[in-house]
DNA sequence: AATATATTAATGTCAGACATTTTTGGCAAT
DNA sequence: ATTGCCAAAAATGTCTGACATTAATATATT
């Protein structure tokens, strides 16, 4: 008996990091969700062993489990006993699970088909639920987006504060979610931290851009403010007409936007 | 030491019935779903302790853990060590989570608030969707819509046939939404299944009410086939107008819904 | 050659002990 | 009486080793 296995795929194996010290609540499921997410494994791949896995992070088999668990509770790995882990096509995958867009958005650099396809939704409903928004919110609502407003403008001359500036952006946009007074609509605010730390991460902000972005997030808090649906939605396809720019996500000239060039198989 | 625990609250325990035989790949962590989602805990209240679930199911340990780490992943409750497990609140619970809707569509006497606010979510968001599906759809979807109807509409005379109607009137309406072509709506589409099982659980159908639900899915089949995106927009308005009257949902008199009316605080 | 059977390799489950964290109660000092 | 510290209890988290179950594969048998 040699060293040698024939499903498993050591390279791939020996690639993966050790888990960081303070890795928050599940470091393991973070490292293996991030390798999956990455690309390391095609949509059929059989992944690692559990005793595999025990060796390489050392272990024991229960934490193992644990994170697989986790895994496959988001779809991204299917596990049948007897024939092993088995990794899922991305049309598979839960995007609409938290638990997915924390990974996502831990990410280094992010699956660029996932930014689209979150991105290309985000076109399509956003400017759908500032409408809603415009019609529900409360004063509660309109204080959350007003102060997500301007911890962005507080934050927009310091560029060594841009995590801080993405964080006020995400801040703003699930504050509108939540605006919607649906608890549909208010789950699928998480979407946003993925799509837009990956646009803060490539975007090199100048810094007349920057005044004209906060222009254009002013105008969707004042139009949600005096309960103007109509102006509210057009506010916020100006405001993702430029982020769509920024990424290179081609927003057509449709009134909101062309999924069709997405295509799924 | 007597038989008495603090916390512990035995009389809902005892409530908890047996999982059943064939009760699918987790049937422990459906029961306790079922029960979270039935309504007899409310939010903050602590959940029975681990030892005291495994006397009850008769399961070890290991298994209690599994069922109770899947209803965690879901956000239906909160472990901490030490503490203990307590129910979250109805708005934590990830609805978009695929397991959650078949932890709904299971339930025999699905939770109120959630098949409202799923509704109120559809109501407002598949006009739009089948507006994009009319935009992108291809003859490969336009099949999968159409064999749905076809079943829609060869078992619709016979009531004995109701369960095999609500399958095809699930399939066609997820097709609709596969159909959009952008990974985050299609995985929407997985949402359908609790509102409209629960539509056909609750509604009894009139043989007229049927035809003209039939008449009306049509249209929207033919708009997507011809594309015509107004058309179909208007159309599923129309199917879910109908949905909406048989649910006692109050859909208003605006273009796409009125979800002011369900508020989460 | 086709079918039945044994082997193997993987995940799933059980049981018991121990570790860690949070709460709680008691005791002492101010 | 209140505060602060410390120890015990109670819950979840983890480790370990064994066995059960399932699915694929190799091997025998007719």
């Amino acid at each position: 008996m040699t060293a040698f296995s024939p499903q498993a795929k050591p390279s791939q194996l020996a690639q993966l990091p050790q888990p960081a010290e303070a890795g928050g609540a599940n470091a393991l499921a973070t490292v293996l969700a991030h390798a999956i997410l990455s690309g390391h494994w095609a949509s059929g791949d059989t992944f690692p062993r559990e005793l595999d896995l025990c060796q390489h992070f050392a272990v024991s088999r229960n934490r193992i489990r644990n994170a697989l668990g986790a895994l496959s509770a988001s779809g991204l790995i299917e596990r049948t006993a007897g024939r092993g882990t088995l990794v899922r096509d991305i049309a598979e995958w839960h995007l609409l699970d938290p638990q997915m867009s924390e990974w996502m958005a831990g990410l280094e650099s992010p699956h660029p088909q996932l930014v689209r396809e979150v991105f290309a939704f985000r076109l399509s409903a956003e400017p759908f639920v500032a409408e809603l928004a415009a019609l529900a919110a409360t004063a509660h609502d309109l204080a959350r987006i007003e102060t997500a407003f301007d911890g962005m403008c507080a934050s927009a001359d310091d560029p060594t504060r841009r995590e801080e500036h993405a964080e006020h952006d995400v801040a703003f946009h699930d504050a509108i979610y939540r605006a919607s007074h649906n608890l549909v609509w208010r789950q699928m605010g998480l979407l946003l931290r993925p799509s837009i730390v990956a646009l803060i991460q490539h975007s090199h902000h100048q810094a007349d851009s920057l005044d004209d972005s906060l222009a254009r997030h002013r105008r969707v808090l004042e139009a949600i403010r005096l309960r103007q649906p109509d102006a509210a939605r057009e506010a916020t396809e100006q405001v993702l007409a430029r982020t769509a720019a920024d990424l290179g996500v081609d927003n057509g000239d449709r009134r909101l936007g062309r999924p069709a060039a997405f295509s799924d198989g």
